[in-house]
DNA sequence: ATAAGGCTTAAAGTTTACTTCAAGTCAATA
DNA sequence: TATTGACTTGAAGTAAACTTTAAGCCTTAT
């Protein structure tokens, strides 16, 4: 079965100009065409739309993606960097992961330094009502 | 005890011209000169670019921080509010790191596709040199 | 006195990932 | 047949967060 790049665009939820986009930044090669044309998406393609999504949404950058699409490109021979450059990214995504944990740490106690300052303030507010 | 803009440079691991691009769009507010016109930074300044820095690396973007840059100048008023703006940053960083481990759980499918056939070529291989 | 080095500024340039535009082709419909 | 609507393209525009450039001002060393 194949599809349009609406159908495309609603199945993965990328917009056509994002997929025309990703396909002139050699992310998609071989997409075929109709004799007029228009883009016509088949089950292969949507698996590799679904891999970069994937890759995407973990932070690689299109330049990244694109090189490994060209790796893919090459055949089986590569088959085994391509695994190894997909363990990197998972590290490396983990390692940011961890990273963001210890900022978000440090907002936490931003967040309570806030939080005495308004008990403070408040308080204040307080003795000052009473006072009047 | 005031710092010169490479003082706070190396002190912060934030470059002088961005220390620069962040008092020009409003993130560092009050940063005194000397007589000629050279930057001085208080602790009090660099107490304001941690916490700058900690709500950049949580990924809060500039436009952001000067909306709370811009709070916090209209005096303890303003405390709950932005107190009430930290905690939903942190909801917001924390539901990420979520989706996050989600996308990321998928990037390990990925490898596992991958090596599955990276193993069978393997064997493939294998096959073909025992053949011959 | 003058030249070097460091700081200042506004403005222009860079990168990434798109989005928007303008112009054109093609199939179907009034 | 003419026009509408969907698709196509290359090119230009956008937004965010810087970086680089170019010009000028101070202070200091020669």
């Amino acid at each position: 079965m194949e599809y349009s790049i609406h159908q495309v665009s609603e199945k993965m939820h990328i917009r056509p100009t994002v997929l025309r986009f990703y396909e002139k930044e050699g992310l998609l090669p071989s997409v075929r065409r109709t004799p007029s044309g228009i883009r016509r998406y088949t089950g292969e393609d949507l698996e590799w739309i679904g891999l970069i999504t994937c890759l995407k949404n973990t932070g690689m950058s299109i330049k990244q993606i694109r090189e490994f699409v060209d790796l893919s490109l090459e055949g089986d021979g590569t088959l085994k960097r391509r695994c190894e450059l997909l363990l990197e990214h998972k590290k490396q995504v983990e390692a940011q992961i961890d990273e963001m944990h210890r900022h978000l740490d440090k907002v936490a106690c931003k967040i309570e330094f806030f939080s005495r300052q308004y008990a403070q303030y408040q308080k204040a507010q307080g003795d000052r009502s009473g006072t009047a």
